[in-house]
DNA sequence: TGGTCTAAAAGTCAAATCCA
DNA sequence: TGGATTTGACTTTTAGACCA
């Protein structure tokens, strides 16, 4: 360009271009940079392509210092970019296709013979496992890849191997690597590699007794089974089998079939059948006893999970104390009410159930039972010990000799137990009810191998047990269960006592308010939506946090007016300007321990000292509040003007650092609720058909349909719907309801309950 | 480990331009 | 008019921050 301007020759490119070819010149590379540009009449940067040319001194390269003006886009504003630069003659382009990451990728897995794992991937590319992710995803995105993990049947949806998921060109790739059989690590690879040895070396199927001891078989066979398809899984008198398909031959799978059926598994299905069919046979019982009234204990109920099949699944699983990754079961827990002073207080009794049909029960299994109780959290307590509402019990069937001794004593295992503390009944005793019950003789082990020989495989021996016992009719069906979800654990944290200037301070949060009556002298500040900023001053430095501890930046003024301070102040940035509303730390010293209205009046003596007329610090307004009633009003004065809704702060409350912490109070003015799609199906006789969507909260773990929403959109069944909430009509439906939002990103364990909607309506203001 | 989002760099394409 | 080069608009790819 200043060639242009100097010569005054408009085809000054083709030229310069030409003396370049013929040796005259020497020119750089193209440089990349900004110009301003007139477009229609509005300036703005356009990117240019450029060369240097210099005058040529003989045929070597020569570096040279160039500067030239460009726009940072980083700063913002236009610089002078000083460089030194090769300056060369003219030479031919190669063409010379730079292979980029993305085609390593591909290539190195369309060259793999198997799926590769993305480790897998970076070490054959050679490049760092990061950069590789990134790039696979956008692969994955342009569709020059494929991913598969397996499809997880416990979860419904598909999730990834321990190594993540496997990418490939070719679906055979994919194949092909699970016949590697190396997906999988762990127990599960060595239960697969059994299988398969067994298979294909001693060519038998291997029966499920031989792989597992404990219960958590059915996770790893589930599993197994979803990602190998080629394991193959089947049933011989009760008993699982499993084999690997096309490696055993028709012929050798009949023949096994023929001996097993013979030999084995009948007396073994027929115990553990008789096992469980005592669980049942008791707890049906207890369920009889307890619709005649006749139990004692007015309302117990029985503890419960959902399997994956929809049933209900009696066998309780408690997290253990010592591993909480691992579970102890136990066969059936009662929970008896008791409200012995008014229905506000109420007790519970535990009754944990150990039942035992002839096999293994002696001292030490119910040593072990013990042990197995004081090991988790529901049942033990922080020493180690059997809590005090939780009783034993074993059911038993037969009474038992006195084999065990007690100092000189020799007892029963009964009256060994009861003299721990223990429960002991046996199944006789249930007999003799039922007997009285239903005036015929009953016999569970005949009933048992009644059902056993002749209709096992229409029905369960359980509805077996209330065709022949009750008349079909499950005495007491689920009116006393309650289902048990499981908590999750509370990560404790240490209290932060002291601040160092310069370490960033987990921020104090709020909670919800819901109207609730304001007993503590608080006050009330507009919350306001901008960023939470901690802000620490020291020896001239200024630094900002975000909410995560993530540095902010400051402007110049800002700094300028704060450099001198010592403290650390608490706020929310709203453009440039800091709203700030707490104070940690002032002059050597940690204030978060001091009540909130001493903090705050020091605050605000120094804002009024240092940071008054300031566009840039402003200190958040307060409103002291005695009742809910002032509280609304001024919610609704703050909302008018502008702010996003309220903190109510109790004047007294310290600075609970990274707490959400109930001393500090927050509403917002409009309120949404999430519900779940329960049913849906088209109204045929309105004039445009819409899919009309029940749709529920959950009331006490069942659903309650709370509000018919009508759409030409169909949301399927279980999909969550995200409502804007105005109230609650007399008959809890929802009233008033503008428009639904789907929420993909919610389940329908996470939706709202009835409570939650009653709390709510307590606190939305008409 | 999985993923999303954004800015910027790098690359592509075709029209415009220039010269002989 | 043909070939070389420039140019601007556009697309593709990479880097890096952030999140669960």
């Amino acid at each position: 360009s200043e060639l242009r301007i100097a010569t005054k020759i408009n085809t000054l490119d083709s030229r310069l271009t030409d003396m370049w070819k013929k040796g005259y010149l020497f020119a750089t590379d193209i440089i990349h940079a900004y110009r301003p540009v007139n477009r229609k009449g509005k300036w703005h940067w356009s990117k240019t392509r450029q060369r240097f040319y210099m005058q040529a001194n003989g045929f070597a390269p020569v570096l040279k210092e160039i500067s030239y003006r460009t726009f940072d886009a980083k700063r913002g504003r236009e610089v002078i970019i000083k460089q030194e630069i090769l300056f060369h003659k003219y030479e031919r382009k190669k063409v010379t296709k730079k292979v980029s990451v993305g085609d390593n990728i591909v290539e190195a897995i369309r060259n793999s013979d198997v799926a590769l794992f993305s480790d897998e991937i970076s070490e054959k590319v050679d490049h760092a496992p990061k950069k590789v992710r990134t790039t696979i995803n956008y692969l994955l995105q342009n569709k020059k890849i494929s991913k598969k993990g397996w499809f997880n049947p416990n979860q419904g949806r598909e999730s990834w191997f321990k190594k993540g998921f496997l990418y490939y060109v070719k679906p055979e790739q994919y194949a092909k690597r699970l016949q590697l059989r190396d997906v999988i690590d762990g127990r599960k690879k060595d239960v697969s590699e059994i299988i398969h040895l067994n298979s294909e070396v001693q060519r038998r199927m291997t029966p499920k007794t031989e792989l597992f001891e404990d219960t958590r078989s059915e996770d790893i066979m589930r599993e197994l089974l979803a990602v190998y398809r080629d394991i193959e899984r089947i049933e011989i008198s009760g008993e699982t089998f499993y084999y690997i398909r096309g490696i055993l031959s028709s012929e050798e799978i009949e023949k096994q079939k023929v001996y097993w059926e013979r030999n084995k598994s009948k007396k073994t299905s027929l115990h553990t059948g008789l096992g469980h069919g005592a669980e049942d046979f008791f707890q049906l019982s207890t369920d009889a006893m307890c619709s005649d009234g006749v139990f004692g204990i007015p309302e117990p109920w029985w503890e419960y999970t959902i399997s994956q099949s929809g049933e209900k699944r009696y066998n309780v699983r408690k997290r253990r104390r010592d591993d909480p990754r691992r579970i102890h079961e136990f066969d059936r827990v009662l929970h008896c009410p008791l409200m012995p002073f008014s229905t506000k207080n109420v007790k519970d009794i535990i009754l944990v159930f150990e039942a035992k049909y002839r096999r293994r029960m002696d001292k030490e299994y119910w040593d072990t039972f013990i042990t197995k109780l004081k090991n988790t959290y529901e049942f033990g307590t922080n020493d180690g010990l059997v809590k005090f509402n939780v009783v034993p019990v074993v059911v038993l069937s037969w009474q038992g000799r006195e084999d065990i001794t007690v100092g000189d004593k020799k007892v029963s295992l009964a009256k060994y137990i009861t003299m721990q503390g223990g429960l002991v009944l046996f199944l006789t005793e249930f007999e003799r009810y039922l007997k009285e019950k239903t005036g015929q003789s009953i016999y569970f082990k005949k009933m048992f191998k009644e059902w056993f020989r002749g209709i096992r495989e229409e029905k369960t021996f359980t509805q077996y047990m209330i065709d022949c016992l009750f008349g079909g009719v499950r005495p007491n069906p689920g009116k006393y269960e309650i289902k048990v979800v499981e908590k999750k654990e509370k990560k404790t944290k240490e209290p932060t006592t002291s601040i160092a200037v310069g370490n960033f301070v987990q921020p104090m949060l709020c909670q919800e308010y819901f109207g609730t009556s304001i007993e503590k002298p608080s006050f009330l500040e507009p919350k306001i939506d901008g960023i939470r900023c901690q802000i620490h001053c020291k020896d001239g430095e200024v630094k900002a946090f975000s909410r995560r501890g993530k540095d902010i930046k400051l402007k110049q003024e800002v700094i300028d007016v704060l450099k001198n301070f010592e403290a650390v102040f608490d706020g929310e940035k709203v453009a440039d300007t800091f709203h700030l509303f707490d104070l940690l730390y002032y002059k050597g010293k940690t204030v978060i321990e001091k009540p909130y209205a001493h903090r705050r009046d020091f605050l605000e003596r120094v804002g009024k000292k240092y940071f008054e007329g300031l566009d840039m610090i402003k200190i958040v307004p307060r409103f002291e509040v005695r009742d809910s009633d002032q509280v609304e009003e001024l919610m609704k004065s703050i909302v008018k003007s502008g702010y996003e809704g309220i903190v109510i702060k109790e004047a007294a409350s310290v600075y609970e650092a990274g707490r959400r912490s109930s001393f500090w109070l927050k509403k917002k003015p409009q309120r949404t609720v999430d519900l779940f799609v329960v049913s849906v199906e088209k109204d045929e006789k309105r004039t445009q058909k819409p899919w009309v969507h029940e749709l529920a909260c959950w009331d006490k773990g069942n659903p309650m349909v709370v509000f018919k929403h009508s759409t030409t959109e169909k949301h399927e069944v279980d999909s969550v719907l995200e409502l804007t909430f105005i109230g609650l009509t007399k008959n809890n439906r929802l009233r008033h309801i503008r428009e639904a939002i789907p929420r993909d990103d919610k389940t329908k364990y996470e939706c709202n309950s009835l409570d939650d909607l009653k709390k709510i309506e307590a606190s939305v203001s008409e």
